[in-house]
DNA sequence: CAACTTTTGGCAACCGCTTGCCGCAACGAT
DNA sequence: ATCGTTGCGGCAAGCGGTTGCCAAAAGTTG
């Protein structure tokens, strides 16, 4: 910018060159050069208004020559605020946490936040102990799919904020992806197909959001006097696709809905490697859409979710909760919408068992 | 929903959003409780040879007892280190570098480092840009698939410690997948199918590992004496595969090695699509062997990769480098071996064009 | 038992930045 | 002119640890 400030009798300190090149410029580097206090150098930095725009120009050129980032660590220390948020997840093998993953992550960029990436393996104790190693070190937490107790999960609400995501809870702000209520699309679809016998392939039974989709599931198809199964539990792998397939045909039913994709790639491919057809023979639906639900073999049905939304929305709230704005609650519950995408794992039931 | 707005309770409660009764611990609190200096918790905790047996189980049960986490801040602070490693990857959206990311923090975490998660969009600024203003709050930097110049990464690595993976550089320790070397046998694999006019699929121009890959497509090709195309570059996602796909098919090849399997992933998509059979009428072998290729229709012929290994491999590198072992010179170069891995989506050429 | 070496623990100076409080100067209103 | 106000910048006290240096305590040795 062409500034056309003399600024006579600036007390420019010449020798003040550049410092050591070893040793990185601190704050105190740069008000030497823009001959101000630190202090005013933190200010012109962090809050604009409250110092002069010719000394603020000043210290961002200073700063700029210097080439001077500040230490999130000596910030973090004295304001006692951190910049970083931690994410955990139970397993991050799983595509449908990637998913949850990229969302968190571009949200938390966008607000100039860092994302600190952790993996609690399915265990709640792992979970746990991140809670508690990290408080010091995030200023916020995201639970994706939170192992761990309704009791554990209030005490800790009350300790650190946080936001879960699909795990419902009174005492803690949440966005759950409504995987229920498109389980009745999937019912009904199933219906209209003619499916009589159906079966709910369960996931970890320590996981809210398959507790949830096993109720309504049940609730839903036994008000329409269908026949229902229900097997599992099982590791959200494709891995175990493998068991549940089996387990699946041995219920007789025509029609499963399965607790995840993961899962039903995974049936998908036990099922073709034992010539069961599908759709012909059993269909599949799967929940989630996560990638590979388009081009697994066949495509698979599924109950499509916003994932990646539903991570930047919990960073969001997760956000609104650390920086309130004075006259707005922060919101305590988001409910990512979801629908039926069929593609082709879902047929007509077969004629006759 | 039942909206608990939380209760603002004193007005006057500025940067701490959430309600805090007790203040967390400081190595003070653990000092007073064990009845000795703070220098004396400070070494009982991180040198505990340098500290009286006797005293330093009191000190580890004050510890415990006031449930005592340092603050990684001050820690970082003083001592300079912060014990984070911050991992770029170009694309946090493809699942090959959640397999590196999946291996990075991995290791990571067995060592007590915490990873850092930064896309940077496959620009070379926004690689830059991490890279600086995260020097301070990282100890190092593992680029995957960096999309620097030469000259930028030999700057770069003058001014802090970094691990390359899948680029190449004289100036910083890398950890190369060997896919080049496979691409011989995939090479091989296809001339033993009868195929004689083959095609390159290209990825991003600045991905290093795209040029080698065509570097030895071509010179091996044309050793074997096949006809060989290239085309592209494709930017490496599912939806860029069509367009693959067309240009393919344009130019009369009878088989594709493909950058990366997602590439091939979507070709094999739109080939469906347009009623062209694989392989009977295009063979399709990709590379990588990411999430989905295994199940992907028809399963797809691929130069299978240790990714996550390579993320395993190029933090002990870093870390190595982090905290040199005196005796032992770092390693600077890792080659991580890789072998065709032959699925169905490759097959005898076809007898006529 | 004195002289000397080795442990062991405390003191205090930072690390780099934020922030409450204060003072000073310029400005506006009386 | 006088007396607030307000705007702006400096001072200095931390934030929670680490660490070099030193002295007291304990252990060795002749």
């Amino acid at each position: 910018m062409a500034t056309v400030t003399p600024e006579p009798g600036a007390k420019k300190v010449p020798a003040a060159g550049h410092p050591n090149p070893e040793r990185m410029p601190t704050i105190r580097d740069v008000a030497l050069l823009a001959g101000v206090a630190t202090s005013t150098v933190s200010r012109a930095l962090s809050k604009p208004e409250r110092v002069n725009r010719h000394t603020r120009e000043r210290i961002e050129a200073a700063a700029a020559e210097l080439n001077y980032v500040p230490s999130s660590q000596a910030q973090g220390l004295s304001s006692g605020r951190t910049k970083a948020v931690a994410v955990l997840v139970p397993d991050i093998t799983n595509p449908f946490y990637f998913d949850i993953i990229r969302g968190t992550q571009h949200q938390l960029k966008a607000a100039g936040y860092t994302q600190l990436l952790v993996d609690t393996e399915e265990s709640s104790e792992m979970e746990l102990d991140a809670l508690h190693k990290m408080r010091r070190s995030a200023d916020g937490f995201i639970l994706a799919a939170s192992r761990l107790t309704d009791a554990q999960l209030v005490e800790v609400s009350g300790t650190q904020p946080l936001v879960t995501i699909n795990r419902a809870s009174t005492s803690t702000p949440t966005v759950v992806i409504d995987t229920p209520s498109a389980i009745i699309q999937a019912l009904e679809h199933l219906a209209s197909l003619g499916h009589q016998r159906i079966c709910y392939v369960s996931g970890p039974p320590t996981s809210w959001s398959n507790r949830a989709r096993w109720k309504v599931f049940e609730e839903e198809s036994t008000k329409r006097g269908m026949e229902t199964h229900h097997i599992g539990p099982f590791t959200p792998k494709t891995t175990s696709g493998a068991a549940a397939a089996d387990a699946a045909v041995r219920t007789g039913a025509t029609a499963c809905i399965v607790f995840n994709d993961l899962l039903a790639i995974g049936m998908l491919q036990r099922l073709r490697e034992r010539g069961i057809r599908v759709p012909e023979d059993i269909s599949i639906i799967g929940s989630d859409d996560i990638f590979g639900a388009d081009f697994c073999n066949p495509p698979l049905t599924t109950i499509a979710s916003p994932i990646e939304q539903a991570g930047r929305v919990a960073v969001s709230m997760l956000l609104s909760q650390l920086n309130p704005i004075p006259g707005r609650a922060s919101r305590q519950l988001a409910v990512m919408p979801t629908h039926l995408t069929i593609r082709a794992s879902t047929g007509p039931a077969p004629a006759h068992t």
